[in-house]
DNA sequence: GCCAACGTTGGC
DNA sequence: GCCAACGTTGGC
């Protein structure tokens, strides 16, 4: 079942593109949890992004990379604005960071809820082949970040396209 | 499993 | 501040 997208009026959409290893955490965990923390970015410019510019409401594109196939596979919406990433307090988790305190967290991270997973995912290959999103970052070549920005056009083709393999 | 691309660290 | 060494990401 689609959930409700949350309105916020008074602000204009933004959307953002994350990347987690369907091993680690996919799109079904996701519908799962309805709401998890992003938490384990350890990129100073993917926490920028999310600190600084992810606002509640905010639409996210949910990827899949070292997937078979790599490629986006639902949609997310931003639920909390930002606050400290707990796992950097945690000296048993992965993503564990001695140099933060909780005085002086280092790591941010927004919540993300689950809206909708796509019945078929929108491939990288079919990203790169697609002259529409050329410049898109996750098309690019040696494009690493896990959290990035979409352009409003690229979000609505894919949505576009989203829509199309669904009916 | 390989490796290119990139970010981070630390010596100087 | 430079840059070599190293670690990680992620496509293939």
């Amino acid at each position: 079942m689609k959930k409700q997208i949350k309105k916020i009026s008074s602000q204009k959409q933004q959307y953002w593109l994350v990347k987690s290893e369907n091993t680690c955490y996919s799109i079904d965990d996701l519908r799962r949890d309805t709401v998890t923390s992003w938490s384990g970015v350890r990129n100073y410019q993917a926490r920028n992004y999310m600190r600084d510019d992810m606002r509640v409401g905010d639409l996210v594109l949910f990827y899949h990379s070292n997937s078979k196939p790599s490629g986006i596979y639902g949609l997310a919406q931003v639920h909390t604005k930002a606050h400290a990433d707990e796992s950097q307090f945690d000296p048993k988790d992965e993503h564990y960071d001695p140099k933060s305190s909780v005085l002086h967290p280092i790591w941010s991270c927004v919540d993300i809820a689950f809206v909708q997973k796509f019945d078929i995912p929108i491939t990288l290959r079919e990203l790169k082949h697609n002259p529409v999103f050329q410049d898109m970052y996750i098309a690019r070549k040696g494009d690493r970040l896990s959290v990035q920005p979409v352009a409003q056009k690229h979000f609505d083709y894919i949505l576009q396209l989203a829509q199309k393999e669904i009916s």
